[in-house]
RNA sequence: GCGGAUAUGAUCUAGUGGUUAUGAUAUUGGCUUCCCAAGCCAAUCACGCGGGUUCGAAUCCCGCUAUCCGCACCA
């Protein structure tokens, strides 16, 4: 069996670091992977660079927040219901289907239960259904306990503290909250690796709007760049700009996040020919999603793979916590001058009305706050499915001026969610290649070196003390200055050279007889392996001039 | 979750109901080596897990787990 890149890549990553099956000394258990050294490391280095892109760039604030979620959270979020699915298994044909796809009207279930539900593949009629829960249950405490989730999501976590935020940012819209860490699916059957992982790595921002007003600040300085759609039929290039005005984009905040999604991940190393947006058809898009555009990566084991959601999520997410916690998230759109009001308001006298209706009487007087009372028209409340006659005496109208700052709204949300696992593996994938040398495999990755995990190999020629003294030097003064080295002094110089370029190691440094005369070392390229003489002193920014650019 | 196949060092692999289980690559140490996996010597490391059959199981049987291929599901 010939081994595809798939094969391969998680081979060279396993036998050299980067990733590691979960528990293997146990079996291990499918949709769990270790990151090694390696993998840790070019996992830093991406997340890093992400942050670069959004907490630098687009100057979004970072949040942290806890991975056990209370179920309340994702019961307002909708998780709870979308994410537990009615399953039915056919005995015959022994296919197993969704059974909200199968009952159109009614409710499923009891139509499963009255046997009224056949099998579109064979006619048998399907029984027994069960649900299928995405997410890991756990409970909170010992005895008495509340009941949590391990989140789907890190966006739960931002959207829960929206009111806070939104202080913080001075109650200035659009502002943008970033978090990254761990999300959980219990995936049915995880069958992709690192693909689909039930416990997996993601990097979310939430970005908040007005809804009257979904431009960005910066738009001006990306619109003339170019995206590449795909809009399920064809492929297309579009100016940011031209996107949104021709309205295959919805909006100019959709399109920023498309574009500094396309940047980063372009320059993370991924291959421009195996990179495209696809917008989500109606019956795709999530529970919470308006509109939602995938960044697709390219894989030869498994084709086109969404790495990167960007979905409008609207009001949806901050409307269901202000609704489920009765807690205020709004925002306020300030008008230029505050307006004047004259407000009509009920005052009830509770002084009359205690005595009157006891204990109804706090319930009465809520009801009458809200309700459009007129004057000298009679009042019939319905208390508890009671008629009750509010005498006029029990209440005062009263008019007052007030000063209205602004309207109070419900933010919007354009939300980028960054698959980190997914974008590791495609790194690997694009950056892959490999030939022969002394008629021997040979493997290069070439990682960008903004994100290699080792930036510099470091040899002294051979084993002669005076060269590893130079060195060893070198190396700690490098690491010291904030490079990632690797020491090698094992092995023949072209078994080293060939170490460095499978972990994807941009550029080694060979220290030679010459150089206890000259004071100058060879800085070998990883792709060209052309050398460059280089004075020990200038080493330093010569590393840094070619890893930052 | 269903059907089929598979499971031997870090990697690829040979193997048979019967001593101490191949070979290669890699790794480690030594010798040699002045720029791209050279050579020589030595060393470390494996029968997925659990049960059964048997005098004896890595080998045969069953279960589990994982992986691969279909189906189904799916940010």
């Amino acid at each position: 069996m010939p081994q595809d890149i798939f094969d391969k890549i998680m081979t060279l990553a396993k036998r050299r670091g980067f990733i590691y099956p979960s528990f293997e000394i146990y079996g291990g258990v499918a949709g769990f992977y270790d990151y090694g050294p390696l993998g840790a490391q070019l996992k830093n280095n991406i997340e890093n660079l992400w942050r670069k892109y959004y907490l630098l760039k687009d100057n979004c604030i970072e949040i942290n927040t806890p991975t056990v979620t209370l179920y309340e959270v994702l019961k307002a979020s909708g998780h709870t219901n979308e994410f537990t699915d009615l399953t039915v298994d056919c005995k015959k044909c022994k296919q197993s289907f969704k059974l909200e796809g199968l009952v159109e009207k009614g409710d499923p279930e009891k139509e499963a239960k009255e046997g009224k539900v056949k099998c579109p593949n064979c006619g048998e009629i399907l029984k027994n259904p069960y649900p299928v829960n995405l997410m890991f249950s756990t409970k909170i405490g010992v005895g008495n306990t509340r009941d949590a989730f391990l989140r789907p999501e890190t966006a739960q976590g931002i959207f829960t503290n929206f009111h806070l935020l939104y202080r913080y940012a001075r109650e200035k819209l659009p502002f943008g909250v970033v978090q990254i860490g761990k999300g959980y699916r219990n995936e049915i059957s995880p069958r992709q690796g690192i693909i689909r992982q039930r416990e997996f790595n993601m990097a979310e921002a939430e970005v908040f709007f007005d809804p009257k007003d979904k431009s960005h600040p910066d738009f001006d300085s990306v619109k003339n760049k170019t995206l590449f759609l795909f809009d399920n039929k064809k492929e297309m290039k579009f100016s940011v700009e031209k996107a949104v005005k021709q309205g295959v984009v919805n909006n100019q905040a959709l399109a920023y996040y498309m574009c500094l999604t396309q940047e980063f991940l372009l320059d993370v190393g991924i291959d421009p020919e195996k990179f495209r947006f696809r917008k989500h058809g109606d019956d795709e898009l999530a529970h919470y999603a308006t509109e939602c555009w995938d960044a697709e990566l390219y894989s030869e084991r498994f084709g086109w793979v969404e790495c990167v959601g960007i979905a409008d999520r609207s009001a949806y997410d901050i409307k269901s916590h202000i609704e489920s916690s009765g807690n205020d998230m709004y925002a306020l759109r300030k008008f230029d001058e505050p307006k004047t009001v004259n407000v009509k308001k009920v005052v009830a006298d509770m002084g009359k009305l205690g005595p009157l209706f006891k204990n109804k009487a706090g319930k009465i007087k809520d009801l009458l706050e809200k309700i459009d009372v007129k004057k000298d028209k009679e009042i019939i409340l319905n208390v508890d499915g009671e008629k009750i006659k509010i005498p006029t005496d029990c209440y005062k109208i009263v008019e007052t001026e007030e000063k209205i700052m602004g309207e109070r709204f419900v933010p919007h949300v354009i939300e980028p969610s960054y698959g980190i696992d997914r974008i590791l593996y495609m790194i690997l994938e694009h950056s892959y290649s490999e030939g022969k040398k002394s008629d021997e495999e040979y493997r290069i990755l070439k990682l960008n070196p903004v994100v290699a995990p080792v930036k510099v190999g470091i040899f002294p020629l051979i084993g002669d003390k005076k060269l590893i003294n130079i060195a060893k030097k070198l190396d700690s003064d490098l690491r010291t200055s904030g490079i990632s080295t690797y020491y090698d002094e094992g092995g023949t110089i072209g078994r080293r050279y060939a170490r460095m370029d499978e972990i994807g190691t941009p550029f080694c440094i060979t220290v030679d007889h010459d150089s206890i005369n000259d004071n100058a070392v060879t800085v070998r390229d990883r792709d060209t392996t052309k050398q460059d003489r280089v004075k020990i002193k200038e080493v330093l920014s010569f590393i840094m001039a070619k890893i930052s650019s």
